[in-house]
DNA sequence: GATGCAGCTTCCAGCCGATGGAAGGTCAAG
DNA sequence: CTTGACCTTCCATCGGCTGGAAGCTGCATC
């Protein structure tokens, strides 16, 4: 199977596949006339990836879970202990984003938004102690 | 005020107020030595960058909203316009990091976790269909 | 005044994870 | 035989820094 069509499977730019073929994380036979050759297993591998990717891993970590993903000897812990890594995270990711949402949501509450120059956002941000 | 000493007192290390300069985001004095020379008003936009960058303000934003800050004249309704964009952004990425954290919360949750190698994680990012 | 060291300067490289584009080879249809 | 889709490699670019090398400057200490 040709690049294009891995790609269309996989639901990976063709662009990004030769990048992690470049980086080493997926690498691909070739065909006679030189082009890439795709097995079932390859965009098994691929959307493999493509998954763990959208899940926010990194490419290390995904090269961590497809090393784990083609062992079939070992243990769901060593699994676990990466993705619970990835959830905590996660977690922090999202307490710092609701806690921005919280401090830019206040600036802009208190923000008329009309024609004056008055502005407790700039205020804020130039570092007047936010009433809060 | 020297670099370093700007640097302690907007947060920012002094690489980045340097590299802020060379994409003329902000630009310095100098010195009869060559040295950047800060002064009260420059550790203000400094403080103020810092601040918008840690609130998740692009670069460019920054940008935007350092000559909103400096234009007195300015309505604070072309701040709000900004900040409220930001807010949305921020909500989407929130959202997009709860869905992340329920997914593979909800794969982590059903991995055993122990020496076997029966991985619902691993099964669940090669593609087979998460019960859920 | 020599020495040492912190702090400043510039410049160049690299990080992550792609993405865009140029220049050129290949293949199947019409 | 030509067109156009697809493939190849290579090199540059994005954002937002960060690290390091090589070389000034400034100030304290001997």
């Amino acid at each position: 199977m040709n690049i294009g069509a891995a790609a269309r499977q996989s639901k990976l730019p063709t662009k990004t596949i030769r990048y992690y073929e470049e980086i080493g994380l997926l690498k691909a036979d070739r065909a006679a006339n030189g082009y890439r050759d795709y097995s079932e297993d390859d965009i098994h591998r691929l959307r493999f990836v493509q998954r763990a990717r959208s899940l926010g891993f990194s490419v290390d970590e995904c090269r961590q879970l497809l090393s784990l993903y083609s062992d079939r000897e070992r243990a769901s812990a060593d699994v676990k202990a990466i993705a619970l890594e990835k959830l905590g995270e996660i977690d922090r990711k999202i307490a710092e984003l609701t806690a921005l949402r919280q401090t830019l949501g206040h600036l802009v509450e208190t923000c008329h938004g009309d024609s004056r120059p008055e502005c407790p956002i700039i205020e804020g941000l130039s570092g007047k102690p936010a009433s809060h």
